[in-house]
DNA sequence: CAAAGAATATGACACAATGTCAATAAGGTA
DNA sequence: TACCTTATTGACATTGTGTCATATTCTTTG
């Protein structure tokens, strides 16, 4: 019913030259990283006319925010996983294996993460999108710790937002310590550490 | 009795010349930040010849790197505080005093800071120059933890290294929150807050 | 089915910025 | 003064970007 020329030989053929030059940019970003992947590189690549790629997208930054849809698309699932614990035994085995799935994304998919790492120091439109993706978490994480408080769980004296940030950015920070791989230890004893830290830090 | 020739007037005019250079970079990075920076902007102002400017330096990191060095000593200095507390109260006192000190330094030095944050997403050597300061405070920040695992005053099943790192990471980023100036809080009330949640996550 | 029309693709071009280097200027020395 | 050393210079080659008028390819219409 909707869009009724989809079957359009044009219009395939568009999707094919698209899909190609994604699938090009995929190899080249991974290869070379955001700062050194080069445009003009990944057309000669993919076989087709200098403008035709900017017909498609408007830049590098474009192809790779396309490029990254689904791993942010798995992010905001991790972040929208409900937190509603009867017991303090129970909060620490829901925050911890929050915090283990969110540590797995940056293994799971390590090279993509690291051209986005990079590419977040130098876009604007792609560090926008990175920020979106921490305040959901710092304001799910938010609600959990004041649900905490106010089920005598967790210190009530204490700044939810200001507590739920610094949560989060010991896990962003571990995060890219793992995407660059430079951690030592696993993620386990890593989200085991410090989320013990944490919880003891604000559970009564 | 060294530099024999230091009185020279040419090298006199040389010194002047990489000086107004460093000036006039510093001006153009705080209004354009590291990014959109150009050399050639620099260079007409500072109304030397262009390839004046890669005799005295060899790009723009190289300048920034220049410039940032105060600061980067600075940061070194509250790294390298001593911490030997005899008690649970004194150590939660130099604690808080230090995450209030690091935190400062971020609003003392908003804006050459936030250059540097631009830097560090986009070249190597200044994102090396800031790997080794997280290095020099984890380093410190373990030692501590293993001074008050050994005295009975912090739990002693914890790893101090992924403790240590993870304690640091939430410290950095709250400076570089408050470097974007997007912090709602007052720095003593996050530094309090902050601490206080490591502090009793860690401490006995 | 031919001609007109619409959507895609193309690459030459204009621009912006970088770093190098052979030539030049200026200061110091004997 | 003549010669050596150090510092400065800007034209040039290079690399990459994004745009746009033109060409190609497909679809529709009479």
């Amino acid at each position: 019913m909707d869009n009724s020329k989809v079957g359009d030989k044009r219009h395939l053929r568009s999707l094919m030259t698209r899909h190609k030059l994604l699938e090009v940019a995929k190899e080249i970003f991974l290869e070379e990283g955001f700062q050194a992947a080069v445009i003009s590189q990944m057309i000669k690549k993919a076989n087709i006319g200098y403008g035709t790629a900017y017909v498609h997208f408007k830049g590098k930054e474009d192809l790779l925010i396309v490029l990254m849809e689904n791993i942010m698309e798995q992010f905001y699932e991790i972040a929208e996983t409900s937190f509603f614990p009867k017991s303090k035994d129970e909060a620490n085995h829901i925050i911890n294996k929050q915090a283990n799935a969110f540590l797995k994304m940056a293994e799971a998919e390590r090279n993509m993460m690291q051209v986005f790492e990079q590419a977040i120091g130098i876009s604007t439109v792609i560090s926008d999108k990175w920020k979106a993706i921490r305040m959901k978490f710092i304001q799910r994480i938010s609600k959990d710790v004041v649900y905490a408080q106010q089920n005598g769980l967790a210190r009530a004296e204490l700044n939810h937002e200001l507590v739920a940030k610094g949560w989060f950015f010991t896990n962003e920070m571990y995060l890219w310590e793992i995407v660059r791989n430079e951690h030592q230890s696993s993620i386990e004893e890593i989200a085991q550490t410090i989320t013990s830290v944490y919880f003891e830090g604000l559970y009564l």
